[in-house]
DNA sequence: GCTTGACTCTGTAGTCACTCAAGGGTTTCT
DNA sequence: AGAAACCCTTGAGTGACTACAGAGTCAAGC
């Protein structure tokens, strides 16, 4: 099948898949006479894995992490599960942070019930206050915003400036 | 004072300052004679400010939204409610998207208790069976998983690779 | 006056996981 | 034959920084 057509199937689209080629997780595929990719199962399933994974949050080195024993099937599989383990980890952790950081917001926004001039607001006195002391919690895991790319698959979320 | 002081006061890199310069978020400093950038209280404050919000998770763009009315203290302020409200509900959102995944991360560990060889790893095996096929739920909120940058700061962190 | 070291400057490139666009070639359908 | 849909490569852009190279500045000590 053509790229396209696999694109569909797992629900990519094509400009991901020549990156994931590009970056050594696809392997290179064989090509038609004019010169277009051609993929069979293989490429299917092995997409599917790098996307379920990746539906998991996970980076791509740990994915690739994954793929190295899915092609070695004689090894112990205890590095999956520390792999895994910390994964785990850090996805309660980031959580833990987020939970905090909404309560922080939360307080903040109990600053300003009712809109009035900006001068006396509440909320704007509080960030100035620094009120949000708290020593860099920042771990492996980002914050709540993703990246331009990501913010684009979100299709109800329209920028921030309203 | 000088850059480096600022940026032990804020608790920030010399970098990140520069930063801010070229994206208008900090404005332009005076000069020494040997050319180094000399700052003020004001910019103390500007500074503390942003990496207030920062600190909150907010994007570059979020706060200028909050500069801005800062500047302006007539305005009325409801759209600083706005913001902060919108930024809550994606902390929220991102929160129960997190939920949903630990769950499924847990799930996915439970498959294989103890260490065995790769190819009979339950792990290996769920995640090649895409059991993971809820519908993208990306919405602008990022994964779990920061930018090197970010995991960088993360000093209890050393890679993924192990 | 000279050296050493800490600090600062500009400019550029790298991070992650893609996404988008330009400018062309190929295939398929009518 | 022509149009539409698909595919190709290359390069640049996203956010919020970080890192580095190569140079200049400054204060202290000898």
């Amino acid at each position: 099948m053509k790229i396209g057509e696999l694109a569909r199937l797992a629900g990519t689209n094509v400009e991901t898949i020549r990156y994931y080629e590009r970056d050594g997780l696809l392997p290179v595929p064989a090509r038609s006479e004019g010169n277009y990719r051609i993929y069979g199962e293989p490429h299917v399933q092995r997409l599917f894995f790098i996307r379920s994974c990746r539906g998991l949050d996970m980076t791509l080195d740990e994915i690739r992490v994954l793929l190295h024993f899915k092609e070695s099937p004689q090894e112990n599989c205890a590095d999956v599960n520390r792999l895994l383990d910390r994964h785990i980890g850090h996805v309660a952790q980031r959580m833990q942070e987020l939970q905090e950081l909404e309560r922080q917001l939360k307080d903040l926004r109990e600053r300003c019930g009712e809109a009035r001039d900006a001068a006396h607001c509440g909320i704007l006195d509080g960030l100035s206050q620094a009120i949000v002391s708290g020593g860099k919690t920042a771990s492996h895991v980002l914050g709540s915003h993703g990246h331009a790319a990501n913010r684009r698959l979100a299709k109800g979320y329209q920028g921030n400036q309203g």
